[in-house]
DNA sequence: CGCCAGGCGAACA
DNA sequence: TGTTCGCATGGC
């Protein structure tokens, strides 16, 4: 395991964990929240992969600390250094005060704002974002991250991970899952992890072997995207570089991908704040907060999400939607 | 059991 | 340009 660089958290020296001192971030509520589908929470910790480096983080007094738990052999992703990596990701460089500022000062946004104080945007790697999504329609978000631990389990580079950790793992996971009758073959794993599988290793696999990770109709256009993807037909490193209609376009000529989800995939992994994706939840939100009592059309609806929230209307739609998704579920 | 889930595309008018 | 419907699968 290498050693971290960056600023080494003072008394762990021994496990290499480092510290990013942040503030006014809720680990849990941004990881958890529905943009990303690979963290697990194991005891007061996060576990997750990011571009075949496992890490563990921890909300602390000061920040957020960082452990890095293995790595794939081969390389993935761009060529930076751990902290950059978590950096970039985690978006700790955003100025969370300055953004909020430039949300509309109305009754249901300074709601959200109070109600999910610290709430960030990821900055997620492409592919896995765009297969992630393209696996999240019509599914509720704990079966996307059925669907999308199975797809690592199955065609992802394993990550050999210390003795010391698989062990602490076994333990702690599998009496949990035991204790609630739900020991799945996927989750028995859980003291392996896996990198997410590459374009080009999944543009050489079957529908069927698709279908067994039990995506359904999404399974051609994973397929599809692959080939895509992997052949050159769409390279997703240089969208960012396109307006956001440009990307978006793009993006839409994948089968499989409409406007939901394209917008899903310029906000969360190109921090496109121009993009606004529109579902359920958010329809929601957006009539019972803003339309109450009323009945908007939807162009009247798509018309007042395109304009209202700018120019952070990403940053304010995963308020919106985490919000109304999680603080207030009954009703 | 029926309903719905961070939708999309084909088939229609 | 605007509805309607089928699609796999599983949680509640």
């Amino acid at each position: 395991m290498t050693r971290m660089d960056a600023t080494e958290y003072p008394g762990a020296r021994d496990s290499g964990a480092i510290l990013f001192p942040v503030s006014d971030y809720d680990l849990a509520a941004t990881l958890d929240s529905g943009q990303a589908f690979r963290w697990r929470a194991v005891d007061d910790a996060w576990e997750g992969i990011l571009a075949g480096n496992f890490f563990r983080l921890r909300q602390t007094t000061d920040g957020i600390s960082a452990e890095l738990l293995g790595s794939a052999a081969s390389q993935h992703g761009p060529r930076t250094t751990h902290s950059e990596q978590l950096r970039d990701y985690l978006q700790l460089d955003v100025d969370l005060a300055a953004v909020i500022a430039t949300f509309p000062e109305d009754a249901p946004m300074r709601a959200a704002v109070a109600a999910c104080r610290g709430l960030r945007l990821l900055r997620q790697e492409p592919w896995e974002c765009l297969v992630s999504f393209i696996c999240s329609s019509t599914k509720q978000i704990v079966q996307i991250r059925q669907i999308i631990a199975r797809l690592c389990e199955r065609f992802g580079e394993p990550i050999p991970v210390a003795a010391e950790v698989r062990r602490l793992h076994s333990n702690a996971e599998r009496g949990a899952q035991k204790a609630k009758g739900k020991l799945e073959p996927s989750d028995v794993g859980s003291d392996r992890a896996f990198a997410f599988p590459s374009a080009s290793r999944l543009a050489g696999v079957s529908e069927t072997e698709l279908r067994a990770c039990k995506m359904g109709f999404r399974a051609p256009y994973v397929l599809a995207a692959a080939q895509t993807v992997a052949s050159g037909g769409l390279d997703l490193a240089r969208l960012h570089l396109l307006a956001t209609d440009e990307a978006r376009v793009k993006l839409m000529e994948l089968p499989g991908v409409g406007r939901k989800i394209a917008d899903c995939v310029l906000l969360f992994a190109y921090g496109k704040q121009d993009a606004f994706p529109v579902d359920v939840w958010v329809r929601r939100a957006l009539t019972e907060l803003y339309f109450p009592h009323r009945r908007p059309t939807p162009q009247r609806l798509e018309r007042f999400a395109n304009t209202h929230f700018e120019p952070n209307a990403g940053f304010a739609q995963q308020y919106l939607f985490h919000y109304v998704r999680t603080l207030r579920p009954k009703k």
